[in-house]
DNA sequence: GGCATGTATTGACGGTTATCAATCTATTTG
DNA sequence: CAAATAGATTGATAACCGTCAATACATGCC
């Protein structure tokens, strides 16, 4: 592709610093980085979801599901839902006893995302 | 619904520790804050924005459409679509020159950004 | 057993979002 | 002017997500 002796090849003359589409952008932040970096803010992203984790985090444990929905604009289905996309996310756990079952904050896990979203978020300073 | 007498009524024996459903819940987060944060959150919760605001990042301007359309693994209309998002989210912005938009980032509002988001994760510690 | 109750799940519906082919709009060049 | 090109927009399609009524499941109590 290069013709160094007579330079009229494709020069179109861009108004300034020559190179677009020239040599490759270097994408620093890998596909899969960024995969992993977007479902990590997705778990977060979702009011009910967010303020699911703002209740169990200040309250050490006892928080059944009738506590949640009498607390959120939403109906029992939908918290179960959110409980179970926070479960399976590792942020949150629960313990049935008898009927009720009682969810908590797993905190590890929330630092361990906290600190993964703060260095994603550093490395685009 | 009160009979203060026999004190019979809908003592409905939690396992240990009365007061599931009594008292309600005090939600710190407010619904608006939660739904601004889920916003703050979602701009960047894309593979595709995430990898463009990484690119942007790191050059110091002259990056057209183009040359990001040749680094990420989508077609010119979807580049266009993200970019879009971002800039009406003022994250970055464009000048034109001639046929190219070159984009750069708007690093005041990106750490604007950074702080709302971090200030949140801490509240929830 | 049968009834009541707390929670989970299912299934359906509506809304949002991501993607791309096709098209349109500048703009430059011949 | 016409042809070429970078980028934006449109419109269609598909996938995804949030919500809730209905239902299922489990447990405790009579």
């Amino acid at each position: 592709m290069e013709t160094p002796t007579t330079a009229t090849v494709e020069l179109r003359e861009r108004p300034r610093s020559a190179g677009c589409c020239a040599e490759a952008l270097p994408v620093r932040l890998s596909a899969e980085a960024a995969q992993q970096f977007s479902d990590d803010l997705q778990i977060l992203a979702h009011p009910i979801r967010m303020q699911i984790l703002d209740i169990l985090s200040r309250s050490a444990g006892q928080v059944c599901v009738c506590d949640l929905e009498a607390a959120l604009p939403v109906k029992q289905p939908t918290v179960s839902h959110h409980l179970r996309l926070l479960r399976e996310a590792g942020l949150i756990d629960c313990e049935r006893r008898g009927l009720w079952a009682y969810y908590f904050i797993q905190r590890e896990a929330l630092a361990a995302l906290r600190l993964r979203i703060a260095g994603q978020l550093e490395a685009l300073g």
